[in-house]
DNA sequence: CGGCTTTTTGAACGGACTCAAGACGTGTGG
DNA sequence: CCACACGTCTTGAGTCCGTTCAAAAAGCCG
């Protein structure tokens, strides 16, 4: 289900000459490893991404101090370097292709809208949703990033810590524990260790996060 | 300073035959009038639209019921009609120019990445700063967007009531009504009418918006 | 001047925060 | 295998900021 880290082929990395082979091939997967920095772009030139496997986390460093966590990026995701004040890590060992603006034109600019719907959906969650149902959602995107079956309740390892899902969702790492507690006693999830987590009941989810109780 | 409503020349809209003229010319302007909702795109297809005078607002109906304010297009502001839930309407009579996506690619991408930046911005500002710093965060990016000059005191002329701009800091309008009172109180701003906005101090104005008393 | 919408102001309430202690898990070395 | 230490997570009690609900005031336009 989920993506774990060790698997056969790593270390495809570095950049295969692909010249001569037929178009359409597959492209050569690069990867690296957690905790991995990716460097800040030149404005508007930066890579682009798409994840194949792994998980990179998008953050910002505010003005006086904190980090803010912008956004959770997972396979299939196609991840555009934003300018200078943000930066990237690799949460979850990560396989990507390079996309070149020129050829990937079309995608890019599809998924350019998509992440900023993205960004206002999570707009809408800071402003009109209440803690619980902010962790619901949450958990739900994740699951389905992360490709936990909905149906068949599925493990999902959060790429997160508390405090981290915290800055996401604008709320303290203790109140994200507290509803995190919330949420098993009431047999909607329940979770083996502190990162691992079933979704027990899918549908109770789906109406904590639309606020339907 | 800021562009009102009416003035000479309206409804220069329609597309004129400009296709013999020199290259480089200035594009036809089109103009949309207070009200007009701009009818949403197919996907990843929509009108793309640069903002010479005027504004536009950008919002979202919610699952149940409220409607979401996400942003706010003033002159220069490049505006990217998004897919279906989401809803675009003229608050100040509108003067833009068409842009083709195949023609102007690479200003697309920019502002695309720019309204992206935006929305990150956008969210750091719910998920870190109190309503105080909300407010004056606001009024310095729509003085900025509506030309009002930070030297001269410039007036401003709010395109929205309190209940929108509660929606779009996550308040609500009363407590925006109070903020606004608090900072005429404390001579920061001041008001001739609900939506004229002197800007007396802008030094305090940053400071505020940082957090820093 | 009357009727309307928008805004202001007040008092009580509540949800998430703060600060602090305690429990849990995880890795290390004996 | 166990003891210890460290970081992460949990839990508790009190506080604060923004909300809620309601009524009064101010604009706006006929």
């Amino acid at each position: 289900m989920n993506r774990t880290l060790s698997q056969g082929e790593r270390e495809v990395s570095g950049i295969q000459g692909n010249k001569t082979t037929r178009r359409k091939m597959a492209a050569p997967l690069q990867t690296l490893g957690v905790g991995t920095k990716l460097a800040d772009a030149a404005p508007f030139g930066g890579p682009i991404y798409r994840i194949h496997e792994g998980c990179i986390i998008l953050s910002r460093r505010m003005h006086h101090g904190p980090v803010q966590l912008l956004d959770v990026y997972g396979p299939g995701r196609i991840f555009v370097h934003p300018g200078a004040p943000n930066s990237a890590e690799v949460r979850i060992e990560c396989r990507f292709e390079v996309l070149l603006a020129r050829k990937h034109a079309r995608i890019i600019h599809e998924s350019l809208l998509e992440n900023l719907d993205r960004s206002h959906r999570h707009v809408a969650l800071l402003c009109g949703k209440t803690a619980v149902q902010r962790v619901a959602t949450m958990l739900m995107d994740l699951a389905l990033q992360f490709g936990a079956d909905p149906v068949a309740q599925g493990k999902l390892l959060l790429p997160l810590t508390r405090p981290e899902i915290g800055s996401w969702l604008g709320l303290r790492g203790e109140t994200v524990s507290r509803i995190f507690t919330q949420l098993i006693g009431q047999q909607t999830i329940s979770a083996d260790t502190h990162r691992g987590v079933h979704i027990r009941d899918w549908r109770a989810l789906t109406l904590i996060a639309d606020g339907s109780d």
